[in-house]
DNA sequence: TTGAAAGCGCTAACAC
DNA sequence: GTGTTAGCGCTTTCAA
């Protein structure tokens, strides 16, 4: 058809408001679209337990639409992630789901996707790439400055707070960097919160018998920039030590508990089930009602103390 | 068909886990389905443009689906109300969505929503009726329980809390008695708080004229159990009282305003857009989809500072 | 390049 | 009560 044509038609549907029929058009089309889901083992880690759960739910509320997925989930190493990317590589998929834990592996992985032009939805934590895709996730520096913000709430005249960096991954580039860095710049951001002071202390390997009670010796508030925060919660519990507010993130059942028990005052959700579903959804979107979707969808930064808690 | 064989066919498709084909299904029926709206206007009132905004995205979505909206917006008095009901029971809709801004009336409307077997779901407040229904909200009474948690983390030593009731309905089911006891529950309920003492006032219609520096002499923190905490700020701001901070609902653009100058501290959100959006997808999901959908649900309890405040 | 026709899986109307 | 069939609006295929 000359070009001419085409314009012509475009008008005629756009001053009729013609809306293509979903039902007839999927119906007709008869397809099904095939989506990979490359994560993280998730019955070890709590955290990625409840993004899947937000997949199934979008997967059974988009399964009578034509949408199946297939999981491809790695142990918590960069030989796994390889291994689980080539299977990924090698199938035909419609979409994938993928969350970049491994930075230079990830990277690679993308730029073997970008060649096979499918969609793709990162979740979790963002990567600097040129390959084209759609980022649903926390904006971590900016819970840090909320983080920053819960403290300076519940302040004593002289208040020194420990950040607490229980972490077994390396990359510079992680999600827990930035929250501490948004969090000092809270302070710095506001110069009438001089009487703070703080203290840092790194463990590695989630090793709870690394904390000393020293530690804590001066302390009236503890920051954890990670989900970590119920080894500090058990350590003061088993030490008898309270009065000391503990700031941390993610609704883990260990920290949901502390939080029950008042041993942790705060924790910043960042949603994984929502991301999760959110994640398909927008593949869905894309592919099925073959909609246009917003890049970047950063998840609400939402505080959760023992009162608002959902069962 | 005879209710054995009934019985069989039904066997048969749980064996081999038959879904519907929704496209073809809908292609077939053919059917558009129209609900109505019915809620107060919202161009005076800015919780309801919420709730609309919510309900047009929701209308945006489904339209495609065969979902049509029919808006029935009355002016916050009982005889619009009542006369918009009228409206509403005379056409005939697929799904009903719906508001009980006033008790008796709306108890009237329900039941002879009830007569024409029409699914209805409420939002914002529920009512206590026989009438099937489906809830979506806020749990009032919990959402005063958590605005005295967080009163109670802004504590100093001796502390004064002035409940500001604004308010021009007289309703006793209202929510923000609702509030008000949860509030009070809270205190009650964590007796080492002892050193809160607590101040009421009662403002008719909105008139910040009302209140008076008095009012504010001994006061260290101010609950606002409606979305009128503006109004507080605004008179305090005003009159260069400093250091009071104030708990207040909903994100109103005065209410944002004056937590992003830090004259509000905290606002608990209820989600209208949440709440419209919802109740939409409901009502899709009952009649379009056919599917089983929760009897009440809950919105989660937001709470927002400036730091967390999304533009 | 264009046109005609089959058929996706289901519902509703109709005939038996 | 049961079986048959048209047709929903679109995509794709095949023929012209």
């Amino acid at each position: 058809m000359a070009q001419e044509n085409i314009d012509k038609v475009n008008a005629i549907i756009k001053e009729h408001d013609y809306k293509r029929n979903v039902f007839a058009s999927n119906l007709a089309f008869n397809k099904r679209f095939v989506f990979a889901v490359f994560l993280p083992k998730y019955d070890t880690i709590e955290y990625w337990r409840a993004q899947v759960q937000g997949i199934e739910k979008a997967e059974e509320e988009y399964r009578n639409f034509g949408v199946i997925l297939e999981y491809h989930l790695y142990d918590f190493d960069s030989i796994s992630f390889k291994e689980k990317a080539k299977e990924v590589l090698k199938s035909t998929y419609d979409g994938i789901l993928f969350t970049p834990t491994f930075h230079k592996e990830s990277i690679d992985f993308l730029n073997k996707c970008e060649l096979k032009n499918v969609p793709i939805v990162m979740v979790d934590s963002n990567i600097e790439t040129k390959v084209q895709h759609t980022y649903i996730g926390q904006d971590a520096f900016k819970s840090g400055v909320l983080a920053g913000k819960l403290i300076s709430l519940v302040v004593k005249e002289e208040h020194q707070v420990l950040i607490v960096k229980i972490t077994r991954e390396i990359e510079a580039t992680s999600v827990y960097l930035q929250r501490i860095a948004g969090f000092y710049s809270f302070f710095e951001n506001n110069n009438n919160l001089n009487h703070f002071k703080f203290k840092e202390v790194t463990i590695k390997d989630s090793g709870e018998e690394l904390l000393t009670i020293d530690m804590f010796a001066t302390i009236q508030s503890v920051f954890v920039p990670n989900s970590r925060a119920y080894l500090v919660a058990n350590f003061l519990e088993k030490n008898n030590i309270i009065g000391i507010r503990i700031i941390g993130y993610d609704l883990l059942d260990l920290n949901k508990e502390y939080l029950k028990k008042g041993m942790i005052e705060f924790l910043i959700n960042q949603k994984p089930e929502i991301q999760g579903f959110t994640a398909i959804a927008s593949l869905y979107k894309q592919l099925v009602l073959q909609e246009f979707v917003l890049e970047t969808q950063y998840m609400p930064l939402e505080i959760i103390v023992k009162e608002n808690l959902q069962m």
